[in-house]
DNA sequence: TCTGGGGTCCTAGGACCC
DNA sequence: TCTGGGGTCCTAGGACCC
């Protein structure tokens, strides 16, 4: 059994490559959210020496003289190059598991890798890398050999090769091995993925835990995670944001959580879940010292699991109001639906009647619908507010291409 | 001035129970 | 003077991922 990784590359830039074929072969990066930092960059503008995550302000000078076309992200473009993506590989075998936006797993056999590559070029316009492992680890490792391999595929099954290239890098380049758990290994004597693949169980499991245990066997080559076809019901749903500018007034911040909640409650009924536990945080800038430091959180749990957005949001506002302290400068506030159930199965409250409210539900549904037409947003709840103070800025971001009637690109002969 | 957003899992320690 | 042991549940914090 072998496990291939395929991987998009530079994802970002790439779904902005597909609709823009001018900048191929250009310094391209894409920002997060708020053009805070750099989260995708074309080989050109790493080239330039962009590290990944790099303050879009600190970089304003070199994307000027270096000549970057910079975009604000395009979440809604690349989540549906994704799920184009994904759908591709469905087709191509029964066996896949999608790990990330832009990142599946899927069991077979090393000869499918070419095709299952150029299918995906061919029929998304996005290029992807493929490793080929006995392990997911070791098809992980594979997969960055791969991106600077000219063909973008490339195997390792071989133990002396394995070991060759192990032996080449630190522990944190491994799947599972942060920079904290390199640090700890280096004081353990351990300063290469070589070293980690050898290392003794007992020692690991002792001095560590049981997931880099895992990671050892892995780099072993013994399979010790499995493919997950069926995505489990997720645990949580968080929508979280940066404000544009620092914010003061409870009002404001009101407007803003308010919109949260209803991008995540629509969220949760377009996958058929329920939330019954509501978590509102607020802080001012993590930068900041006290006393000018503030942040906190509170958990609300509901009467019963729901995904009605006026319920939600008069929670959401109660929790807030006791949070909010007055005379801060506050710079993000976020949303966390916990408790996740199914909306097809439902635990009533034993002491109130049972509520299956079909005129909730079918606000809803119109609501969702009306919004899957026209685009997001739309439809609005009044307490989402008008005036958009906590919207981040969102300079330069390419169009809708693929969501919105308005982005269709138009072609000129 | 400016430094994202969204997830998961594991562990340790406290509270509580029998 | 004597003052167990084992289990579960919950939470906070840490670590990792893309």
């Amino acid at each position: 059994m072998t496990f291939l990784l395929i991987d998009c590359n530079q994802f970002f830039v790439s779904c902005e490559q597909v609709f823009n074929p001018r900048l191929i072969g250009q310094p391209v990066v894409v920002l997060s959210s708020n053009d805070g930092c750099v989260v995708s960059r074309s080989k050109e503008a790493k080239a330039l020496g962009i590290p990944m995550g790099a303050p879009a302000y600190q970089y304003a000078d070199l994307f000027k003289t270096g000549g970057v076309y910079v975009f604000s992200s395009n979440f809604a473009l690349y989540a549906d190059m994704s799920r184009r993506v994904m759908e591709v590989l469905h087709t191509l075998s029964p066996h896949v598991e999608e790990y990330s936006v832009d990142e599946a797993f899927l069991v077979g056999s090393p000869e499918e890798a070419p095709s299952i590559r150029e299918k995906i070029l061919k029929w998304t316009g996005i290029p992807v890398s493929i490793g080929i492992g006995k392990t997911k680890t070791l098809a992980k490792v594979a997969n960055d050999l791969a991106k600077k391999s000219s063909s973008g595929i490339l195997e390792l099954l071989d133990e002396k090769t394995i070991d060759a290239h192990l032996e080449k890098l630190p522990p944190s380049e491994i799947w599972g091995v942060g920079s904290r758990l390199n640090a700890q290994l280096r004081e353990e004597k351990i300063f290469s993925a070589l070293q980690l693949k050898n290392a003794s169980e007992i020692q690991i499991k002792k001095r560590f835990s049981v997931i880099l245990l895992r990671t050892v066997l892995e780099l072993r080559g013994i399979p010790s995670l499995s493919l997950e076809e069926v995505p489990e019901i997720r645990k949580s749903l968080t929508c979280s944001r940066t404000f544009g500018e620092r914010l003061t007034e409870l009002a404001d911040i009101e407007e803003a959580v308010a919109s949260y909640i209803s991008s995540a409650a629509e969220k949760l009924r377009a996958e058929e879940l329920f939330t019954s536990s509501l978590t509102v945080y607020i802080t001012t800038s993590p930068f900041l010292k006290p006393p000018d430091y503030y942040s906190n959180a509170l958990t609300l749990t509901l009467d019963e699991p729901t995904s009605y957005t006026p319920l939600l949001i008069t929670s959401a506002k109660e929790a807030l109001r006791k949070i909010y302290r007055k005379g801060f400068l506050y710079k993000k506030a976020g949303i966390t639906f916990g408790e996740i159930t199914s909306s097809r199965v439902v635990q009533t409250d034993l002491f109130s009647a049972p509520v299956v409210n079909e005129k909730r539900k079918r606000a809803m549904e119109l609501v969702d619908q009306v919004n899957h037409t026209f685009g997001r947003g739309e439809l609005r709840f009044a307490a989402e507010g008008f005036t958009k103070k906590w919207k981040g800025a969102k300079k330069s971001r390419s169009a809708h291409y693929t969501t919105r009637w308005s982005g269709l690109l138009e072609i000129k002969i």
